[in-house]
DNA sequence: GTCTATAATCCGATAGAC
DNA sequence: GTCTATCGGATTATAGAC
C-alpha cells in the first residue's frame, strides 16, 4: 500500500479527487486519463489499476449524487399529494446541491455524464422519477417556466464559481428563501 | 457551387447547422469533424474546405450570441446608475436567451467554448464586462445568491428541452414575470 | 502498486487527384 | 468542391517487468 507524494487518503480516493477537479475544469470528454495521472504524479497504468475503464471512473465520481437522488425519490414517493411530493423534492434538491456543491458542478449538463446515465437503466430510472416528481401536478405554461427557473436556478447558483466564497449555511438559507418566494408564483 | 443532398442554404450554413445540433447533443469535445461530415453525407475534407480548423468552426457557431452580448454591453454602459445598467442587462439577457434558444443550449457551460472564449481577448472582455454589469452595485451575500438564481434560471429555463414546446412569446413573458418577482428580493 | 512498452483506434489536419 | 489517402499525435486499454 505505497502512497503517492501528493494528497491524502487511499489511492482510489486520490484518483477520484483528481478526476473530479479535472472533470469540473475541462468536462469529462476534455479530461484524459493521462491528465489525471499527471496531476497525481503517477503513470497512466496506476489509474487503470484502480478503475478498469474511464467509464467506471466517471461512474464512481458521479455515484454519491445519484445515491442521494434515489433516496430522495423514495422518500417523496411515499407522500400522497403531487404538491407535497414536489415540495419535498425541491427542498431536498437544495440540500443535495449544497452538500455536493463541487461535485454537482462537474456533472451538471455534461453530455458524457448524461449519456452514461442514460446507458444505465437504474440511473436513468432515478432521474426520470425525480423529474416526474418535480414537474408533477397540473401546471400551466407559466408555472412550468417558473418551476424550471427554480430548479435550474438552485442547481446553477449552488455551483456558481463566483459564489464559491459563500458558506454552505448562507447559501442554503438564501436558496430556500428565493425558492419560497418563487414557488408562490406557480 | 454544388450542393449536398441534405439540407438547404449554402454549404457553409449547412455545416454550421449540423455542428450546432451535434454540439448540443454531445458537447464540443464530444463532437468530431467526422461526425459532422457524416451527418451531412460528405467527407471530412469538405468540412475543412469551409473552416480551416475546428476552432474556427466553433467560433463561427458561437459568434451570433457574442455579437448580441457585445451590443447589449455597449447599450448598458451608457447608463448612469449601477441599478439601471443591471436592469437593462438582465432584461436584455432574457431577450437574448429566447432569441438564441437553441444556440444558447449549445454553449452554456461547455468547457471547450469557455476556454476558447478565454483565449480570444475580445470575447473574454465582452463576457467580463457583461458579468461586471450584472453583478455591479453593492449586494450582500443574500443578494448575490438571488441574482445568481435569476441569471442562471433565465439561461437554463430558456434552453430546457422540457420547455421546447413553449412558444418564444410565452417563454419571454414568463421569464420576465419571474425575474421581476425575484429581483425585488435583492 | 507503479512502471515501461505497446496495441488498436480515433482525432485534427494536410496533400493531391479528380 | 468533394474525394481518397495519409500523416502525426493523442486516446483508451493491455501486457509484462520490477
Amino acid at each position: 500500500m505505497a502512497r503517492s507524494v501528493l494528497g491524502r487518503g487511499t489511492a482510489r480516493e486520490r484518483v477520484l479527487e483528481a478526476a473530479m477537479a479535472l472533470f469540473g475544469e475541462h468536462g469529462v470528454n476534455g479530461t484524459s486519463l493521462q491528465m489525471i495521472a499527471a496531476r497525481l504524479g503517477v503513470g497512466k497504468a496506476a489509474v487503470y489499476y484502480q478503475f478498469r475503464s474511464k467509464e467506471d471512473l466517471v461512474l464512481a465520481v458521479v455515484e454519491p449524487i445519484y445515491d442521494d437522488m434515489a433516496r430522495l425519490v423514495t422518500i417523496a414517493e411515499a407522500l400522497s399529494t403531487a404538491e407535497a411530493r414536489r415540495d419535498v423534492v425541491v427542498s431536498g434538491l437544495i440540500e443535495m446541491c449544497v452538500r455536493h456543491r463541487r461535485l454537482a458542478a462537474v456533472l451538471y449538463g455534461d453530455p458524457a455524464v448524461d449519456s452514461l446515465v442514460q446507458s444505465r437503466p437504474e440511473l436513468a430510472a432515478t432521474v426520470e422519477q425525480f423529474t416526474a416528481l418535480v414537474t408533477g401536478g397540473n401546471l400551466d405554461t407559466h408555472g412550468r417556466v417558473i418551476l424550471a427557473m427554480i430548479v435550474n436556478g438552485i442547481y446553477t447558483a449552488a455551483i456558481d464559481p463566483n459564489l464559491a466564497d459563500i458558506s454552505d449555511a448562507d447559501l442554503l438559507q438564501s436558496l430556500q428563501a428565493g425558492t419560497r418566494h418563487l414557488i408562490k408564483m406557480l
